[in-house]
DNA sequence: GTTGGGAGAATTTTT
DNA sequence: TTCTCCCAAC
């Protein structure tokens, strides 16, 4: 039997061992939440509970993984049998099973954000005569996107909202109508659906429910703060039974509002589950005193959350450093000298990361990092499960594997000279709207229907197709991915791009992420899930000897000893775009403080008041509110390089 | 219908 | 600077 008390603290072990009933952990920044919700699942295998009752939600698929490596080592392998991951994977995982109750087929495709917007833009030129003067295809989206995980219409949610110029919400209205036929008709979901649809297929199915809520004899949600209605109430569904509901959270880290979250999720859980038990962890074995000093000042600009102040446990250290610069190759250098600084005390490179509000705050320091030649790995914008490389992989395993839809047939087709939207239509209609690479009849009408331009083109992909399912290659994901660079893509990837080795390199990776003997199908119901926090390689990435550069948001859950924060300054952070979308700026204050609270040992502020805009304008800024919100004595202002 | 060139706009966060 | 869209030539 393990001893908790002596591996956890009082609250933490409180938390671990707290018999059944429902129980809310507010856990803040550093204070061992991941620890304590490890040490749960532990706790409950070691007690009786099967690992296959046990569910656990969390918020990127990779902290789901490093919580069951953990408690695997404490309670062995049997923990792999126990249900975990994010809320759209886990509902692909049950959809998959009931999709045909809800009229969808059990193959259904995944549209991606690309897929989305290309499908609202059609839906948008076959609607409307002028598209330039309607909205754009991304605020439809957006549009879509709130409604549902607001649980309104979208007719509601554009109702509300007021534009500049006057534009038609009927045509909206249709646009978004038509988006949900073609959905219908390709039998394809959006990432909204996975939950939606879930949502719908324990409300018209109980039975379904029932066989859920009963096998779940616990429920575990991490990151709670970030659930939207949907995910608060699917939790609440799935723990209906067994009323055993664990919820880990801190409200003052809620970050994903646009996305739907809604912290009144965490805030009035105690009255939807009467009697739930509430454990506070405020014991911040991350950071030093002086670093928390700053966060508890950076935060306590929020009203109406649970009050919670993080205490230290460890000594002191140094204050956080404002370094109050002139631009952008200010910041740049201070940056470097700060990581020579650091390297030079003994921090590794992988000790060291750099944060900023969006993607485009790091450029500038990326071109100085390149052209330094230091080690340095930056979580982009574009996942690399989003880039057009993998995509085209993916839609050719779909071709090979019979799961092609509109959308991946007509990706592979594009690949081809002289095809283009219309044809790849026409030729997808003529087969039928479906196509089974395993009857040589149909593999046979689609190389008659391909047009003689594209003939000699075609022809190793259909041979390829061919040996795919005679070689048995359904179970082998990595050697079609390999044949298929090597005999046609790599070619093409030659002919269209300039990073071509590039881009070759990328895809042979993903060929590395195939197990062998598990199907393909399998890993292809699952990737358009994945993002690149994600990717099997990413542990190989963190730990690599490098510093990394990330948004704050993709920081979520992560540590560092050294942490240098970009563009502290109006209208960066505090983002002005955002500001100008909410309320007030409580969002971004909580962003800042999950910023600073990544720090370890060392943070360091940077406010370069100027800034050159893309078209050579200097645009001059103001230091951020939420550095002037924190009292001068608690960081060590400097100024210049 | 497709493709490539050229002009123009423009940067929030992501499952 | 990078993507996106539009138009004109095949």
């Amino acid at each position: 039997m393990t001893d908790w008390p002596s591996l956890l603290n009082p609250e933490q072990c409180a938390a671990a061992t707290a018999p059944d009933g429902p129980l809310l952990v507010l856990a803040a920044a550093g204070t061992g939440k991941t620890r304590t919700l490890t040490y749960r699942v532990a706790y409950l295998t070691e007690n009786g509970v099967p690992p296959e009752r046990i569910l656990l939600l969390t918020f990127t698929n990779r902290a789901a993984k490093e919580m069951l490596e953990r408690a695997a080592q404490l309670v062995g392998p049997a923990i792999d049998s126990l249900w975990s991951g994010t809320f759209h994977h886990v509902c692909n995982r049950i959809l998959r099973r009931h999709a045909p109750l809800l009229g969808y087929p059990q193959s259904f495709a995944i549209l991606d954000r690309d897929a989305q917007l290309s499908l609202i833009n059609r839906c948008i030129k076959a609607t409307v005569s002028d598209p330039k003067t309607f909205l754009k295809k991304e605020v439809i989206a957006s549009i879509i996107g709130k409604a549902a995980n607001t649980r309104r219409t979208f007719a509601d949610v554009i109702g509300e909202m007021t534009f500049r110029e006057p534009i038609s919400i009927a045509d909206a209205v249709t646009v978004a109508e038509r988006y949900e036929a073609g959905k219908r008709e390709a039998g394809a979901m959006d990432f909204d659906d996975l939950l939606v649809l879930t949502l719908r297929l324990f409300d018209e199915h109980p039975e379904v429910l029932r066989q859920y809520a009963e096998r779940f004899r616990h429920v575990l949600v991490d990151e709670y703060q970030d659930t939207n209605l949907i995910q608060a109430r699917l939790v609440d569904l799935l723990a209906s039974v067994h009323r055993n509901i664990m919820a880990v959270g801190d409200d003052f880290q809620c970050i994903y509002s646009w996305r739907g979250a809604d912290f009144r999720n965490i805030m009035e859980f105690p009255e939807r589950w009467p009697g739930c038990r509430i454990i506070k962890l405020e014991r911040n074995y991350r950071s030093t005193p002086e670093i928390l000093a700053v966060a508890n000042a950076c935060i306590a600009g929020n009203r109406g959350q649970f009050e919670k102040t993080l205490r230290a446990t460890r000594q002191g250290g140094r204050k956080p450093t404002a370094a109050m610069l002139q631009d952008a190759d200010a910041q740049s250098q201070v940056v470097v000298r700060k990581i020579r600084e650091a390297l030079a005390k003994g921090y590794c490179e992988k000790d060291i990361a750099v944060l900023y509000r969006s993607h485009f705050h790091a450029m500038e320091l990326e071109m100085t990092l390149k052209r330094l030649r230091m080690n340095y790995v930056i979580t982009s914008g574009v996942g690399i499960f989003d880039s057009a490389h993998i995509k085209d992989t993916v839609a050719f395993l779909r071709l090979c594997s019979g799961t092609a839809d509109i959308f991946s047939f007509g990706r592979v087709m594009g690949l081809l000279p002289g095809i283009g939207e219309k044809t790849a239509d026409r030729l997808w209609t003529k087969l039928g709207s479906a196509f089974d690479p395993r009857r040589p009849e149909a593999r046979a009408k689609l190389d008659s229907l391909i047009p003689a331009k594209a003939q000699a083109v075609w022809a190793p992909l259909s041979e390829l197709i061919r040996a795919y399912v005679d070689e048995g290659l359904e179970t082998n994901g990595n050697r079609a991915v390999t044949r298929f660079l090597d005999v046609w893509y790599d070619a093409y990837l030659q002919r269209a791009y300039d990073n071509a080795d590039d881009r070759a390199a990328d895809v042979a990776e993903f060929a590395a992420q195939f197990r062998r003997n598990e199907p393909v199908t399998e890993f292809l119901y699952e990737v358009a899930l994945m993002t690149n926090v994600d990717a099997e390689s990413a542990q190989a990435v963190r730990d690599a000897p490098a510093i990394h550069l990330s948004t704050v948001h993709q920081a979520k859950g992560l540590e560092w000893p050294v942490v240098i924060m970009l563009w502290c300054m109006e209208d960066m952070f505090p983002s002005a775009k955002a500001l100008s979308e909410k309320i007030d700026d409580s969002e971004e204050r909580r962003l800042f403080y999950v910023a600073v609270t990544r720090a370890k040992d060392d943070l360091t502020l940077c406010l370069p008041n100027r800034r050159r805009m893309p078209n050579g304008a200097t645009l001059y800024l103001k230091p951020s509110r939420f550095v002037k919100e924190i009292p001068a004595r608690l960081l060590n202002t400097r100024y210049g390089i």
